[in-house]
DNA sequence: ATGAACCTTCCTGTCACTGGAAGGTCAAGA
DNA sequence: TCTTGACCTTCCAGTGACAGGAAGGTTCAT
């Protein structure tokens, strides 16, 4: 099948699948025209970038998972390796996140908020 | 005082301080020699734009914050705006890593991390 | 035969820097 | 006076993960 077709099944922009096949993530046989030719098994392959992606797998990650996952001697310890450190990665962000939330909320309600100069967050940013 | 004394005192690396003048954040005097001349006003500006930064807003919100600091007729309900939205961006992000962090979290409770191949992971990657 | 809808490659831009090369300037010590 | 080392300058390239667009080839239906 053409990449089109290809990307509506794994739901990622063709321009993405493209990029994939540029860092070596997959390689679709070419048709005597040139385009690239993918075949059930690239589909479920992308599909698999994808959801990895989306579940907040760097590029890199999911190159290890998708070696992995064409691994048939693979131990499962090695692909709970990775995502554990993810979820690791993902738990400090959080933490990150919601201590900014944290600073920000105050120094919201701590601004009124009307027609005049005078701005505790304003104040908080240059002085902090 | 140059460059290297302003990236001490601000906290901003010397690289950052001339990319923030490449993008017309601050415009230091220059000496005789070439040099980049900070004064006082230009270190609380950068000091302004690195905690702006460590707060989550983006170089262009730093850009309207810093034009609100430095309009003395400001209304602060448009930096109270700023800050708003850019709370509901953190609580948007917030959400989205936690929906992340609990399907990764199950998925890695459900793998057994041994030696074999078998791996719920890498299953609910290809499927999902 | 023509037009639309595909496909191809290649180049540029994004965001917010960071690293490095090549070279100028300055202050202190031998 | 010379030199050394720590500054400073500009400019170019790379990061991550694509997106946009130009210029051109292919396929299919009408």
């Amino acid at each position: 099948m053409n990449i089109g077709e290809a990307s509506g099944r794994s739901g990622l922009p063709a321009k993405t699948i493209r990029y994939y096949e540029d860092i070596g993530l997959i390689r679709p046989d070419r048709g005597d025209n040139g385009y690239r030719d993918y075949r059930a098994g690239d589909v479920h392959k992308l599909r698999f970038l994808h959801r990895s992606r989306s579940l907040g797998f760097s590029v890199e990650e999911c190159r290890q998972l998708l070696a992995l996952y064409e691994d048939k001697s693979r131990a499962s310890a090695d692909v709970k390796d990775i995502a554990t450190t993810k979820l690791t990665e993902i738990d400090r962000k959080i933490r990150e996140l919601t201590e900014l939330r944290r600073t920000l909320e105050h120094l919201v309600h701590a601004c009124h908020g009307n027609e005049r100069p005078d701005c505790p967050i304003l104040e908080e940013l240059s002085e902090g």
